[in-house]
DNA sequence: TTAATTCTGCACCGATCGGTATCTAAGTTT
DNA sequence: AAACTTAGATACCGATCGGTGCAGAATTAA
């Protein structure tokens, strides 16, 4: 025992796997879960079919991976908003996230979150709704983020947690649908600022 | 000359072509454009692939006609919405409009003019294209509604048409994805309520 | 060296894609 | 009834879809 694995057994892989799932995470943000055909995806990751299923299972564990990938790094605004000091400053930063994340130049216009499924056939279900989860989670964090400025004292007692969570949320995924349209990160920036013109909006 | 054609030449067809592009709008609008197979949408319609194509042209063309059927029935709130004698009461039916057809029973849940083709491979190109001009239509006609509130007083001088179109179709976005997500009606009137409670958002 | 293991490159799988050719049946005009 | 035009059904087209089988190359352990 304690033998420690200096290296896997077999022959190495010749790539990084970690870059090819950024390439492969910029493909499904740009042409949505259905839209990305395999040579699409291998094309921009500069590997073979047969290595991507060895290394990542198949399309749809594909498109899993580079989600969390995409929470993680573009997206990763969202985690760092919920610790703003107050529930203005979380709607705030999570707003102007939101703008820079879906305008940012080098990437493809829109969220992944919510273009990469929104409708789909039926090899896009699992993605659709791998999706919604997503975009629930991420509400159920400013939901509970807000429920815990209630409790602070930091929102009034009769603010509405849930609603709030969704005010912020809906207004994020219209700015996701503009960006996705072309709206610059001005445009969208100045909507931010107007959504949030009289918070909490009761 | 003055012949006047009583009825088409040949066998009339033995399906109801508004019907049948009925259909089509609604296999378009749960699954996108290419979500919908051939397959799918002529089912749907009750049709076969050569009526689809001797009535309707191609699957690009078949979309953009439903696209027209959406804007003339499920999305009439928008011209509706134009007519109201207010930019306050512009901006409330036009909400209250986008809230009730995302969510309308027996219909699937969003809006055909953002989960149609949101983002898209090469096939889907075409569609996508014709519903960002589409919706920067929608929000061309708020603006000038809402340039004509300017004009007439009715919005204060300073008021920017601009943004405020600007405003009311990202929230209009979001609460399609929402509602694509599985949101329901009130949940989302509440949103859009918070969302004009100050109006305009100056 | 040898055996075991794993990655790469290529060809290939059946299924489905959007779109069409063909044939027959059905209707209209003359 | 003849001539003409179109609808409908079926089978089919080449291309592409997601996914694999296989042989060979590269590496580790013995």
């Amino acid at each position: 025992m304690e033998i420690t694995r200096k290296a896997p057994l077999g022959r190495p892989r010749g790539f990084d796997a970690d870059e090819a799932l950024e390439r492969a995470m910029m493909v499904f943000w740009e042409q949505g879960y259905e839209g990305a055909s395999l040579t699409d995806l291998t094309h921009a990751m500069g590997i073979t079919r047969k290595s991507m299923y060895a290394a990542f299972g198949n399309k749809e564990e594909l498109f899993r991976k580079a989600l969390e990938r995409y929470t993680e790094g573009p997206a990763a605004y969202a985690a760092r908003a919920l610790e703003e000091p107050s529930a203005r400053e979380v709607a705030t930063a999570f707003l102007a996230g939101s703008v820079s994340a879906t305008t940012r130049p080098g990437c493809p216009a829109g969220c992944l979150g919510v273009q990469g499924s929104l409708a789909a056939g039926d090899s896009g279900r699992a993605a659709q709704d791998a999706l919604i989860t997503w975009r629930d989670d991420g509400r159920a964090r400013l939901r509970h983020r807000f429920q815990q400025a209630v409790d602070e004292g930091d929102l009034p007692p009769g603010a509405n947690p849930e609603l709030l969570a969704r005010y912020v949320m809906t207004v994020s995924n219209g700015i996701a649908v503009q960006a996705a349209g072309g709206a610059t990160r001005s445009e969208l920036q100045q909507v931010a600022d107007a959504a949030l013109r009289n918070w909490p909006p009761v």
